[in-house]
DNA sequence: TATAATAATAGTAACGATTATCGTTATTGA
DNA sequence: TCAATAACGATAATCGTTACTATTATTATA
């Protein structure tokens, strides 16, 4: 495999990514994994959050603030609190109605969807 | 009228806005307006453009890079050619289907759909 | 119309998020 | 084991945006 190696710190990465559904920021992945990469430093994150997201194996959500990341690179919806900023997947629904698909002048390869209110847990 | 007053500037930012589709940058906005303020400032663009969202008279888009500003604040969605870069309206469609609405934990208020691709121009 | 109060401005500094740089370290294939 | 080089940590630089402050423009009132 030329060009690319593996490290103990992508590796990690990717892996709290994956096992969290809280869609983290940059900056919340660094400090758990500041536990046990004591010298992590953020920059490495945000490189391999990147080259991540390039390759196509996780997403990035551009909110206001902080961009946060989803290790599930599959199309889905979001619920973002607007209370406890809390993001939520809407898993398994297509927001695609017809009619939009129709109404589009281009092909749609990829999709955002960020729906904003106060999830069931702030009532 | 307590605590508000007019200005050109703020009437001017609006004004362009609102007659334009392209779904501008606070700079892009910062740039045509120049002609007529030479000595505008761009915080002054940024603050009024704040002050329009929050009294929800516009809605700012959170995109990759910076955000972009629509003056149309009925909730649609949008369709952004990654050739281009160029941002388009998708009008008078609902994205939301019935599976979508019981499937979220909570109260929608609003939302945020972005489409990616390549628009039409762009082949 | 002049005046006083103050909101809004221009200019600029500061800030937070992200990217780039660079010398050092870790990984990998031979 | 060694050489090549990708990835790292530390930090500087950049970019988009917000905050600050002295000055100007707007507005209500006399």
């Amino acid at each position: 495999m030329a060009g690319i190696k593996h490290s103990r710190q992508r590796d990690a990465i990717i892996n709290e990514l994956c096992s969290r559904t809280d869609h983290p920021t940059a900056e919340t992945l660094y400090w758990s994994l500041k536990e046990d990469f004591p010298n992590l430093s953020l920059g490495t994150v945000y490189r391999n959050l990147g080259l991540l997201c390039d390759d196509g194996s996780i997403i990035k959500i551009s909110v206001d603030g902080a961009d946060r990341y989803d290790g599930n690179a599959k199309p889905h919806c979001h619920f973002l609190c607007r209370n406890c900023k809390g993001m939520f997947d809407v898993h398994n629904v297509s927001p695609f109605s017809e009619t939009l698909l129709s109404s589009v002048n281009g092909e749609i390869e990829n999709y955002s969807l960020t729906l904003y209110g106060v999830c069931k847990n702030c009532v």
